[in-house]
DNA sequence: CTGAAAGCGCTAACAA
DNA sequence: TTGTTAGCGCTTTCAG
């Protein structure tokens, strides 16, 4: 029933528990022979180690977190799946923790971090988080942390992002040499680096083609699906509505597609659309939907590589580690 | 710099250790007195107590581990919510294992688990998972399990499912009504219990509605994206091809619209589809999709809570649960 | 090369 | 009501 433990199996060897834990270990200290019959036993009673009596004792636990917002959406889908790839090869273990962006989650999830209960953390954070005392707080403690995505972009902390601002850029001047002349751009908060960087993007192609900037079209969505769909209704409504969309978070899509669909405004030929998304059907979308594209997976994997250097390099300064992998654009019927 | 621990916390209390551990764990044999001041103590000195101490002594570790094929699907994104919110309401934590649908990794995870990492198991098995050993082995060693979605027909665990048979008829019946005279049924694998069911439905369906069945009309792809895409264009190339198709996995709703636009054949006129999926951008595809929703949030959600009634309630017999909750259509343009 | 023993931080039985 | 103490299973000095 109940798993074999290191004592069992030394007394099973005749040998000390000492002998056989550094036998496992494969310590130099320990002969061929004596390595080969531990090993030998303990593959025949399938021993198993108990990481936690391990983990008390060596004070490292192979855990990491990684703690996201949510994880119904693209981007972290494939993130989740890149930082599972290089966690597994190391022979780690991925703790995983929602925060449904709320910044008090958040909070108390890192606080908890502090218990040693993982080696390591990565992190995008919430929407709603200005303060990060908490990350600078643990990284304190002595756990390495990689934000990835969702960045704190004044805190000196390991970061793995994408071209922000120049996907934004990217997407304004994509839109405006197919020929708008009105561009609206829709965020999910004021807070959020990456939204931010890239409607800077945005913000500078209008300057550099001299492009009328209306703040007004900047619109700033909640977490409310039906009040989202009313600010963007609200926004194609005017007279002289924009004839080109940013949409700078995959969620916000289906919005923009059912407002253009109850107010009868084909795609593209009254309104062009553009998105920051990474769903595999932005192709077969009625219409086939314009994507900024980031680059998922890599960053996952990015992030989780650059974490275990910190974990298992002495002399690595983690937290001055900074990385930007480019999205790509995939040019599509919405903005024909 | 490194967190505090029991015995500073006493020492600073001038209690025994023995003393704060009941204080915080709100023993009755403590006084409401002693309970305060060491409460507000622990709170001032941010003590975090050390999990894996307490695991170790107490043999539970307040830890599940998720074992799924992979994250980048509608299905298992949305149940991974539903089981991280009532592990969260419990306080429990979650550890995310993805098998990429190798049935080998799936053994190597599951033997793992015997360690007492664990305190409970959710899985949703491998498309390659014929032999349910591995479960019952790590059910033996007292570890809780429950499988939701993908799981085994005759081993003895608690199951949460949906009504694979009812759906995979309704899709077929479905089509039927709308005029087709041929159906073929895209499945992922010949193992499958879920995608089985929902075959067996489907030629159930046949069967009552006298609709003649081609073997050769039930299509097993692989992982093989191009091979899949090619199985599909072969199958839609005939000269009397099927008229309706039947998609029992999200994955291949990308190579059949590419399919049917190479091969000029429009949805719905030429070729109805129908597909389980839980993609909210179902509703913008061109043509929008036809599809059988699984109520994924609730069986990752239902499951979980399955699993801590396990956990926690004795004389509950785990194994011999099993609850099902039904999916349901969205009738769209591409079976009009 | 192997063994003995201390102790990681916490819990729980037993004593006081 | 509080304190003392023996471990949970493992790793790691230090001795042999």
């Amino acid at each position: 029933m109940d798993s074999i433990n290191i004592r069992q199996l030394a007394v099973e060897l005749n040998l000390s528990v000492g002998t056989v834990s550094k036998a496992l270990k494969d310590s130099y200290e320990i002969s061929a022979e004596t390595k080969r019959r531990v090993t030998e036993m303990a593959l025949r009673l399938n021993y198993i180690p108990n990481p936690y009596a391990s983990s008390l004792r060596r004070r490292k636990s192979k855990t990491i977190a990684v703690v996201i917002p949510e994880v119904a959406d693209s981007f972290f889908s494939l993130a989740i799946n890149g930082i599972d790839a290089v966690a597994r090869n190391k022979g780690y273990h991925v703790l995983i923790y929602l925060t449904h962006e709320s910044f008090e989650r958040e909070q108390t999830i890192l606080n908890e971090c502090k218990s040693g209960r993982i080696d390591g953390l990565l992190i995008s954070v919430t929407k709603e988080t200005t303060d990060y005392q908490h990350i600078c707080d643990l990284q304190q403690n002595g756990v390495p942390i990689v934000a990835f995505d969702r960045v704190a972009e004044d805190v000196n902390i390991a970061k793995v992002t994408t071209n922000d601002f120049e996907s934004g850029y990217l997407a304004a001047s994509h839109l405006i040499e197919k020929g708008c002349k009105r561009i609206a751009y829709l965020s999910l908060s004021k807070n959020l680096s990456i939204t931010n960087q890239r409607m800077e993007g945005y913000r500078q192609a209008l300057v550099n083609y001299s492009i009328a900037m209306n703040e007004n079209d900047t619109v700033f969505c909640t977490m409310d699906d039906a009040g989202n769909q009313q600010l963007i209704e609200d926004l194609l409504s005017q007279s002289n509505h924009p004839d080109g969309i940013i949409i700078s978070v995959e969620k916000l899509i289906l919005p923009v597609y059912d407002a253009c669909h109850n107010l009868n405004l084909s795609i593209p030929s009254k309104v062009k659309v553009i998105s920051f998304c990474n769903l595999p059907s932005a192709r077969i979308l009625n219409p086939s939907l314009t994507t900024i594209t980031q680059p998922a997976f890599e960053m996952g994997e990015t992030a989780a590589e650059l974490l275990f250097k910190g974990l298992e390099k002495r002399n690595f300064i983690l937290k001055e580690e900074s990385m930007t992998i480019p999205s790509i654009l995939n040019e599509r019927e919405s903005t024909l």
